[in-house]
DNA sequence: TCTGGGGTCCTAGGACCC
DNA sequence: TCTGGGGTCCTAGGACCC
C-alpha cells in the first residue's frame, strides 16, 4: 500500500558535513571536498558558498582565492561518507519501517500518522539525526515523492523542516517553484517548457496531459501529475539490483604503455567485480573504454563490448576478457587519461544459463575463492590481496592530497579525545 | 600541471521473425 | 501486377538524477 505521506530527507552539505563533524576545530572555515584526483568541488560548507564558489568549479582556479579565505580543501573519502551515511539511515528507521534509500544522502520515508503529527515527527527526525550523528538534516513532507522534494528545498530556505500536507493553499507554493528546480526537469527540458511560456512547477502541474507527454515522454506527464498530488513514482524499499556496474577514472597522471595501462584496468575490473558479488549477481557482458583528455590536442577514445563465453563474477576471468577487449581498442602513442569498465547483461548467481558448447563456466569452487578473496578484503581492507595485474600502482592511482582519516572504520584511524 | 563518477528510464529505428 | 503488418529484441541517443 502506497503510504499517504512522503518525507524526504536530506543531509545538508552532506561530504563537508562529514568533515566537519571530525573537525571541530575548524570552526567556521568554509570547507570544500575534492572529486578523485582532487579535480574539481563536489560539495561546499555554507562559508565556501558563501564565498561564491560553485559545484564543479576545478579547483585548480579557485584555489589562491580559497586558501587566502582560510579556506580548507579535502579529498573526497567516500569510506568515511559511505558509513556516516549508513549512520544516518539507520537512525531513520527508527521512525518508520518505509525507508527508500535514494542516494547517499538522502531517503524516502513512507509515514501513515494523521496528517496533524507530521511537523513534530518532522522535528524529531532532524533532532534525532544531529545528535546521534552530528549532522543537519532538512525534512520535506508532502503526499507525492515529486511534493516532498518541493517541501524539502522550502525547508532548506526555512527553519530545516516543511510539511506541505497541511498547507491551506498548494497552489500558490507551487507558483513560487521555479520549473526547472522541479525534480524532474533539468536543463534542457526547463529551457523548453519557459519557451512555451511555463516558468513555474504551478504552471506546469496545469499543462495540458497530452502535450506534456509529447514533449517530456511519460516521466514528464508523472512529474506533471505529482504536483497535482497524485502519486506516480512508488516508493522503493527494496531497490532492484543494478542492471550495470561501472568503474572508470581518470589516472593521477598519463600512460602510453599498453602493459601499464591494463594495471588501472584490471584494477577497476576488480572493483567492479567486488560490487558484482555484493549483489550476488554475475556478468554476463562486459564494455572497456579508454580516452586521452577531452583537452588533449590529439584526442583518441574509444570502446568495445564483448560477450562473455560465460556469466561469472570470477575476478580473475573478468580481469583477462577486459584486457583482451583493451588490447582491440589500444593506439599507440597517445597519452591516455582514463579508462573504466562497464560490467553488464547481469542476472543472478543462483540461477545460470548453462551454454552449449562452451565448457567453461562460474562453478561453486570459483565461487568460493571468490567469496575467501571477499573475507579478507573485508577483513585487512580492499587492497589487501590483489591481482598480479593490478600492478603496484607505480603513480597512476588518484592524487589524493588532502584526504581525511577514515574515522569511522579503520582502528588505525578512530579519533583519539586526549582526556 | 590541473576540468568527477555512477546510475536510471524512455524512445526511435533497425533487424529479424512469422 | 503486386511489395503487408504486427510483434520482439537490441542499440544508440537523449533526458534526467545525485
Amino acid at each position: 500500500m502506497t503510504p499517504p505521506y512522503i518525507a524526504l530527507v536530506d543531509c545538508n552539505n552532506f561530504y563537508a558535513s562529514c568533515e566537519r563533524v571530525f573537525r571541530p576545530d575548524l570552526g567556521d572555515r568554509p570547507i570544500v571536498v575534492l572529486s578523485n584526483n582532487d579535480g574539481c568541488v563536489v560539495a561546499r560548507s555554507p562559508e565556501a558558498k558563501a564565498l561564491g564558489i560553485q559545484l564543479g568549479d576545478p579547483y585548480f582556479k579557485i584555489r589562491h582565492a580559497f586558501e587566502r579565505c582560510r579556506g580548507l580543501a579535502f579529498s573526497s573519502n567516500y569510506t568515511l561518507y559511505g558509513d556516516m551515511s549508513r549512520r544516518v539511515m539507520e537512525t531513520l528507521r527508527e521512525f518508520t519501517d518505509e525507508v527508500e534509500v535514494y542516494s547517499i544522502d538522502e531517503a524516502f520515508l513512507g509515514l501513515r500518522d494523521r496528517a496533524r503529527g507530521l511537523s513534530p515527527l518532522a522535528e524529531a527526525m532532524r533532532t534525532t539525526v544531529k545528535r546521534w550523528t552530528g549532522l543537519t538534516v532538512s525534512v520535506g513532507v508532502g503526499t507525492t515523492k515529486t511534493l516532498a522534494k518541493v517541501a524539502n528545498r522550502l525547508a532548506k530556505r526555512e527553519t530545516g523542516a516543511c510539511n506541505l500536507v497541511e498547507h491551506g493553499d498548494l497552489a500558490s507554493v507551487l507558483s513560487e517553484v521555479d520549473v526547472g528546480d522541479v525534480w524532474g526537469v533539468g536543463p534542457r527540458y526547463g529551457r523548453m517548457l519557459a519557451s512555451y511560456g511555463i516558468k513555474t512547477a504551478l504552471q506546469l502541474s496545469q499543462a495540458d496531459d497530452q502535450w506534456v507527454r509529447r514533449r517530456m515522454t511519460v516521466m514528464g506527464l508523472r512529474t506533471a501529475m505529482e504536483l497535482r498530488g497524485i502519486p506516480c513514482f512508488a516508493l522503493d524499499e527494496q531497490p532492484m539490483p543494478k542492471k550495470a556496474i561501472v568503474r572508470s577514472r581518470q589516472f593521477g597522471r598519463d600512460i602510453v604503455d599498453l602493459e601499464e595501462l591494463l594495471e588501472p584496468l584490471a584494477s577497476y575490473v576488480a572493483a567492479a567485480a567486488r560490487a558484482l558479488r555484493r549483489q550476488r549477481s554475475v556478468a554476463g557482458s562486459m564494455r572497456v573504454s579508454l580516452a586521452t583528455s577531452r583537452y588533449d590536442e590529439y584526442a583518441y577514445g574509444n570502446a568495445r563490448f564483448g560477450v562473455l563465453p560465460w556469466a561469472t563474477a570470477h575476478t580473475g576471468e573478468l580481469i583477462g576478457w577486459a584486457c583482451q577487449l583493451m588490447r582491440q581498442i589500444y593506439r599507440p602513442n597517445y597519452t591516455y587519461r582514463r579508462c573504466g569498465v562497464m560490467l553488464t547483461d547481469l542476472s543472478s548467481d543462483r540461477i545460470q544459463q548453462e551454454r552449449l558448447f562452451v565448457d567453461g563456466r562460474y562453478d561453486e569452487k570459483k565461487k568460493v575463492l571468490m567469496q575467501v578473496v571477499d573475507q579478507v578484503a573485508s577483513a585487512w581492507g580492499e587492497d589487501a590481496l590483489k591481482y598480479a595485474r593490478e600492478g603496484l600502482d607505480v603513480g597512476w592511482g588518484m592524487r589524493q592530497h588532502s584526504r581525511s582519516p577514515r574515522y569511522t572504520t579503520r582502528w588505525d584511524e578512530v579519533p583519539v579525545i586526549p582526556a
